[in-house]
DNA sequence: TGTAGTGTATCACTATACTAGTACACTTCG
DNA sequence: CGAAGTGTACTAGTATAGTGATACACTACA
């Protein structure tokens, strides 16, 4: 594993890490039990503070992608494997859908506000079956 | 055409002055050529700064959905019909999309990155079009 | 057992997003 | 033409996000 970053996208340096370490672990080039670079080795690598990498580490590790082990390591969890599987199905999933909206010819920004709006949609419809 | 706000939702206020203006023109609340409330009534009755107010007028100007007038007031353009016409379209066509990835069990955050991914990648693809 | 290597914790700095205060300029219409 | 009502422009304060400096604590292994 080893990070490329663009300091001068706007995207917040953490968020590229996480960003980075998702792909890998989607595509195959991290799996489950695979040790990540050293919090200070990347820091060092990328020239940057290592409480940076920290915040990375730490929300891949919420999001359940990775386990930090004090001492020894950050590592891929056992669970990665199947989530990527799924993810590149739902990957597929969206990938046609897009096709199928794009003809509307929307903005990118409007696309993401539809999305969003069908998001808040069905999450308002699934709380409501366990009401009645 | 009413505003309601809430204020510790933690999105903030002139974006939920935008999402509520361009909600009503997806549902025919507001038609073409129709008045917005006035910048200083809006601030007034909400009680807040009118330029928060301007900010979020001048974004909906900046996407082409309100007409600033200056000296007369804000208006709902002539394009903005066939526009949610279109978007209620691209609603329906996301929701069956949505329908489609449920079963795949992701998380909300997930499911915004599929989407963000694809997005990313069409891009890509309409880019290279004119290339080669 | 001790040392090198690892993650952890606390505090601080800086840029940016958001909101606010206030004065200005244009339009309308009696 | 002038007064009331409208959008505009400029300046500034405050909260938050992002990043950094540095010291601490745990683990592995020779």
């Amino acid at each position: 594993m080893i990070f490329r970053l663009n300091p001068s996208s706007g995207i917040p340096l953490y968020l590229q890490l996480i960003e980075q370490v998702k792909h890998a672990v989607e595509t195959g080039a991290l799996h489950e039990g695979d040790q990540l670079p050293t919090i200070r080795k990347v820091a060092v690598d990328l020239v940057m503070n290592p409480n940076t990498v920290v915040r990375a580490y730490r929300e891949l590790e919420h999001e359940g992608i990775v386990e930090l082990k004090h001492g020894s390591g950050a590592f891929i969890r056992e669970s990665a494997g199947g989530r990527a599987r799924v993810m590149r199905k739902a990957q597929a999933l969206m990938q046609s859908a897009l096709e199928r909206l794009a003809p509307l010819g929307l903005t990118e920004d409007e696309l993401r506000r539809v999305f969003e709006n069908e998001l808040a949609q069905s999450r308002a419809a699934r709380q409501l079956e366990g009401k009645p």
